[in-house]
DNA sequence: AAATAAATTGAGATACCGTATCGTTGAGAG
DNA sequence: CTCTCAACGATACGGTATCTCAATTTATTT
């Protein structure tokens, strides 16, 4: 049950979080913005705030089950949290977006940043591209 | 002379573009956002539009003479192409920014990419992290 | 050098994303 | 069940970036 994983963040279990978190949990993109959570709830005829949608986003990030990344259109999306690390890649044309994991490229951004003189904290790679699948179009 | 270069880009030399191109060149941060260029062009008693400023660093940008990068915070940054591409390092307390260069990761991207049926068109790493500077604050 | 056509400009309006405020509601401890 | 404070929805707001449009400027043509 989501319950259980809003309670153990802290947070009280209300029907937003909840509606939130299962729409999360149960979406079919797992890269999706704000918007694109509040557009779901309308649709869903949930009567929930778009203020509503960023906080309850926001805390999820901090209490960490969820990320946010920040793509270079100016875009935020949101994706559940499955606790392992991963880049991204972009289509620059149909906004499909993929995951990737290397270690190679991990552990030379450690060293680089020690080089620097920086802690790490976090980092954010992201490729651009264009995809080569067929259904590749720009997006309406 | 910037006109050159201005000229070069297809575009007309006027006073702003020659004004914004020569303080890029001058500037002592590498690293400026179009309000920061904005509040330096006042400065210098310039009477130049803030639309205007965003006009022409796009205009740079897709001559190529300049590019743009969008950190985390949602701030966009502009900086003059020196031709040859580079990552950045952020410090997420005093926003300081670095630049690298890393042969290694560049070639695993490209690797990657190829994995997954993408054409690269650019990418952007940012790694954030503290750096551990003697004089790094946060920005008032 | 003057005329002209096209591009560019500044000011302000406007769009956009995300945050803050505020009065109301409801979760959950006692 | 009652009470308190966190959370809520609506809406105003803030900052960044873009759009509109009349006025100006460029650079080409006479």
């Amino acid at each position: 049950m989501e319950d259980q994983e809003i309670r153990k963040a802290g947070l009280k279990v209300t029907a937003p979080r909840v509606k939130i978190l299962e729409l999360l949990e149960n979406s079919e993109q797992r890269h999706v913005s704000a918007e694109d959570v509040y557009r779901m709830l309308l649709s869903a005829n949930e009567d929930i705030g778009l203020a509503t949608v960023y906080r309850v986003l926001t805390q999820f990030e901090e209490a960490g089950l969820v990320e946010k990344h920040h793509f270079e259109d100016g875009h935020s999306v949101f994706e559940l949290n499955k606790g392992k690390h991963h880049d991204h890649i972009v289509c620059v044309t149909c906004g499909r977006v993929k995951e990737f994991v290397d270690e190679t490229i991990e552990d030379r951004q450690k060293k680089i940043a020690d080089e620097l003189g920086f802690q790490i904290s976090e980092h954010d790679l992201v490729i651009y591209g264009k995809c080569l699948d067929d259904a590749c179009e720009r997006k309406p």
